[in-house]
DNA sequence: TAATAGTGCTTAAACGCTTAACCTAGCTTC
DNA sequence: GAAGCTAGGTTAAGCGTTTAAGCACTATTA
């Protein structure tokens, strides 16, 4: 274990005050230039590194990050993760992570252990629909804009509309919306959004959650009735949904996007080399880790960055329609006697 | 900003000094049962927490561990992330996440950073082939077993041979492998281990980072023209790679694993749901992180942890055989004046 | 020429915790 | 009944940083 050089080795060996070598290096009480200079080549020189705690005894800011995620299922975790460190890493700050395991609870508690390790701040990803409240803690929620404690997210709406707008424009009629669970807002904002592109109506949808739990888990959709009884097109309010879509019916013989489309929802990672490609909407995580950043930094009483006008926001961060090849036009419209002319795959 | 009650809050509410409540809270010093019971009363009921500020400069242990991670595309972040936290937070440590991008100069300014971030050591999954060197900090990589600098892993070459096995069993014999890239000990090692299983026999190899060079990014990777040379079966380091192949083959009108048998490596989260669900290798990631973490904790010069022997399980740790559907009896021989009949879908 | 202002630095306290060293009873022991 | 133990505390120093306050100059102003 080396032991790191410090504020007062530097001090000594120029023959100064350590708080003379803390102003040089912090650049905030009044030093000479030459002095200045020297103090700082000699932290160079001896390779000097800042002792956090050091510095978080003093201020009281630990300058750490807190980061709560639910459960390995979140198919957007390393997104999340990975943007959230770059925002943080470029205001020096550091991300601290903790899991949920999908657990109210555990997300409690995953909060907690994560203030205790002194985090400035946390930033949250909860579980379909938990609630994350009663914290004096500064917080900030990404989930969506209806749900009750969102500070920031993507516009989940904005983007149903828009996946809803490109499935019409193709040409499609007959759409079947897929979702996991009906109490995520996240998904039911999605699905909201598709309907309001149909003028409302009601579409067909499949919670994949109700279905697993009749008959079991990682069971077939049954799409292909969906098909043979005439939908051309299946919005899936994420990519894992659309990826399950597009192999069930291939592999019952149903090519994409020639006999039904699929669409899906976040881009991960794998949706765009798959065969075929899956159309999908993306989130600015970008711009939604940097808010999530700032607002919590502008929590901190002593804080130099003014809170992000989230009113302004309050639609969500515009999602961007990435069009590929799951979706294409609608199949001529089949009549109904024409309907066992589809070719399915007995296996 | 709340104020958090201190040691010294207790200590004055109760007339005793700070140095025995610290006794008292860590039960190392010498306190009476009832003080002792009195102390930890207050405590909870004021809601104390630890700093642990205070703490780590004290002891000079932040009991911070930091993660770094290659990239976005390696597709086991969440699996590795979420193993390691849970891991750690059974020792009451923390994790900080730091991310190379997939450039080693960039790894090693992450691994600088948290090491400034004051963990107390560093795991690493390194991008494809980096070395880890030159750290007198505590670190444990987590690679390959042929890798240079690996501490701890999973038995690639083991896990190749068995998924071999089980085609070679299934009566395969034309079996063409896919990776990323060659540079990956990870993924040699597993490519290795499946040779290995074929007697050592040359196996036809794609190596999708070349393809994607000369075709470019997402390009198709040309499968169906194997099969039609009489391939019965791909055998991918990933299940991302597994994935791709049996939509490109469902795709072309193929069926898996009716007439082309598919696997991968690593049970990504997806791998169960799609149709057909993948046969593949898993990992014990749990295993892996305790390991990797008490390693580093014996390297700390004041540990009670012993080393974990390493030595005993140089071949890495064993993987898991998932059979599920991707994989299924190699189809009767087809002549090869026959090899026409196999149905190809033209788009 | 005396008050004022600015510059460049030092002193000292504080942040919350740990831990070695010390003190004081009360108890044993021979 | 003096010496030695032990249990149950206290004192005080130290970890590395920040920062308010102070001090000794020099330069400016009226």
């Amino acid at each position: 274990m080396p032991t790191r050089p410090n504020l007062s080795d530097i001090a000594r060996q120029l023959g100064v005050s350590v708080a003379t070598v803390s102003n040089a290096l912090s650049g905030k009480g009044r030093v000479s230039r030459e002095l200045g200079e020297a103090i700082r080549n000699k932290a160079e020189e001896l390779g000097y590194i800042p002792s956090v705690a050091g510095r978080a005894l003093s201020t009281g800011r630990s300058n750490v990050l807190g980061l709560v995620l639910a459960d390995i299922n979140q198919p957007l975790f390393p997104q999340f993760a990975l943007n959230i460190e770059e925002a943080a890493g470029e205001l020096g700050l550091g991300v601290l992570i903790g899991n949920s395991r999908g657990d109210p609870e555990e997300q409690e508690r995953a909060i907690r252990r994560l203030i205790e390790r002194g985090a400035d701040g946390i930033i949250v990803v909860p579980r379909y629909g938990t609630r994350v409240t009663g914290h004096r803690w500064p917080i900030a929620v990404i989930d969506s804009p209806s749900s009750p404690d969102n500070t920031i997210s993507a516009d989940h709406f904005g983007g149903g509309v828009a996946i809803g707008r490109h499935l019409r424009e193709l040409g499609h009629d007959r759409v079947v919306v897929v979702g996991l669970y009906s109490g995520s807002h996240v998904q039911t904002d999605r699905l909201a959004g598709i309907k309001a592109a149909f003028d409302g109506q009601e579409l067909p949808t499949i919670w994949i959650q109700d279905l697993e739990r009749e008959r079991g888990p990682n069971c077939p959709l049954g799409l292909v009735d969906f098909v043979k009884e005439g939908a051309t097109a299946f919005a899936c309010v994420s990519d894992l949904h659309a990826l399950r879509a597009v192999t069930e019916l291939q592999h019952a013989g149903l090519a994409v996007p020639g006999d039904v489309s699929v669409t899906g929802f976040d881009d991960l990672g794998w949706a765009s080399v798959v065969a075929p490609a899956i159309t999908t909407m993306r989130m600015d995580m970008k711009r939604i880790a940097r808010l999530a950043i700032k607002h919590i930094l502008s929590q901190l009483d002593d804080s130099k960055f003014e809170a992000p006008d989230l009113a302004e926001l309050a639609d969500g961060v515009p999602m961007e329609l990435i069009i590929r090849q799951s979706s294409g036009p609608a199949p001529r419209t089949r009549s109904s006697t024409d309907q066992a002319a589809v070719p399915v795959r007995s296996e």
